[in-house]
DNA sequence: GTGCCATATATACATCATGCATATATGCTG
DNA sequence: CAGCATATATGCATGATGTATATATGGCAC
């Protein structure tokens, strides 16, 4: 995510400080290395920063129904907003960047890797944590079904249903489905951060390759269109659909075919980088 | 920017702190108050959060030659990375949102308010600022010429060209230009900020009323066809783009002309809030 | 094995957006 | 008044998309 490798560490050694006021002339390393030893950052008070992250698949496994957007929410343990559901998150170290942390949040508390993360946007409300000023920024991640169900055997995560109740894209707050009709209210702002998450899957369904990172290395047609429709919350014209995904280079097919099916078996497709543009 | 009011801003009372371990039943109002009373973020260690503005606007004032995306840099008189160029920033309070900072930080650094200005980005590569960890969160703001004009009166500014070196989307570092072809070296990461920031912009031109903000009040349609030029950095094909601006619904002819042309004025139009959807 | 079923896959056609070309309109300049 | 540069309008070819129809294929009931 970061557009540059970081620069080198270039650790000043520590100096006396120098008075303000006359800054010397001249960009030697030694004024500059003056200067970084005697500057505060303390001096500007500084909020508390994490990181949560919207974890979010699409589940197929249910043939009845059509497919849903799921996210990962635990049950809070302690105050504030105690039983109320949230995202996973946690504080921002010093020594690492803010996708290491969401990747690290990623595998201690899903003990997932690999996935793909994206910075998502930053929420920095005043009075959002009552213990005081802390800035979250907010990423989400995909992950397929076949990694998920190993997410729901090993942990005690509450893994939730998201339903989207707008079609549009307004982006509004989302709250998450204990069941079918019944609302599972978010601690803090998290409702914010998952209906931001949504809209942002939503938008870059159809301009980006984001909707593979939700399905299995090999698929057919017709489960990219039902993620399709499970991120898009309605359904979409079918030969369309084909046409559109087999002309955009993105595909090639495997040659095997569906195993195990009611019908006649649809072909596998794999994902391939676009070779064009 | 935010999805919510702010939560009433129950500030508990002060009381002693109770010894962790056992976290008391219940959800009372004294409980909840007790655990904030005795949570300290303090805690865990806090980075510095900057924000930083990236102001972007289109000068269409040189007539001979195609219009040009420009942004606003103050020149650094300190250290680090005296005298290389910065974007207009500054520590975030811990009283105000990220957005009230951004918009603090307009009105201090540029004197303009009203703005549209958006959530951009977070940086945070642990050593992209060598005073010590400093986050960054990063908005954009689009201001049209005519208010531009008054900061270049007003201010110190240096106001530099954004030469764009790519045409696609790929989102590199973009730095300025202090002439032609002549590159003004951008302090810390400043030029992944603004390569994001033209990249961002081009992907709402298409989809959102956002070009608008770059024009004055009314203006013809050469004029916006310029603004899309100059942000995508690349000409479009007039025809199509007068029928799809036309058929978008958000312009409304005013019924006026241009005035003072060398040839046949064209008809001024205004933006208006799209009517359907 | 035979026929039915549900879905995949292929083909054809209408519709719409877009690129391109051409023709006309208009205000200024000399 | 003629010419110029640009705006504005119209027509047509092309490609993408929505819709409909026809054919293919594997499992299942019998």
């Amino acid at each position: 995510m970061a557009h540059r490798p970081p620069p080198p560490p270039a650790r000043p050694r520590r100096r006396p400080p120098r008075p303000p006021g006359k800054p010397p002339s001249g960009r030697s390393r030694d004024t500059e290395e003056a200067f970084l030893a005697g500057y505060d950052l303390a001096a500007f008070p500084r909020p508390s920063v994490t990181v949560d992250v919207v974890l979010l698949t699409v589940d197929r496994t249910v043939p009845t129904s059509a497919p849903r957007l799921h996210a990962v929410a635990y049950e809070r343990t302690e105050h504030p907003d105690r039983h109320k559901h949230a995202l996973p998150g946690g504080f921002v170290r010093l020594d690492e960047s803010l996708d290491q942390a969401a990747a690290r949040i990623l595998r201690d508390k899903a003990g997932l890797e690999g996935l793909f993360v994206e910075q998502l946007y930053t929420f920095g409300a005043p009075q959002r944590d009552p213990r005081g000023r802390v800035l979250t920024v907010a990423y989400y991640a995909l992950v397929g079904p076949e990694r998920l169900a190993d997410l729901a055997l090993r942990s005690s995560a509450r893994v939730h249903l998201v339903d989207v109740p707008w079609a549009g894209e307004t982006g509004g707050p989302v709250d998450l489905l204990a069941g079918p009709g019944e609302p599972l209210p978010l601690a803090f702002d998290h409702a914010d951060i998952l209906g931001m998450a949504v809209k942002r899957l939503r938008g870059k369904l159809d301009y980006t390759p984001v909707g593979f990172q939700l399905l299995p290395a090999e698929f057919t047609l017709r489960a990219l269109q039902d993620v399709h429709e499970a991120v898009r919350g309605e359904t979409v014209n079918k030969d369309s659909f084909r046409r559109r995904m087999l002309a955009g280079g993105m595909l090639e097919a495997t040659g095997e075919r569906e195993p195990a099916t009611y019908h006649r078996p649809a072909e596998l497709y794999r994902f391939v980088k676009r070779s064009s543009v």
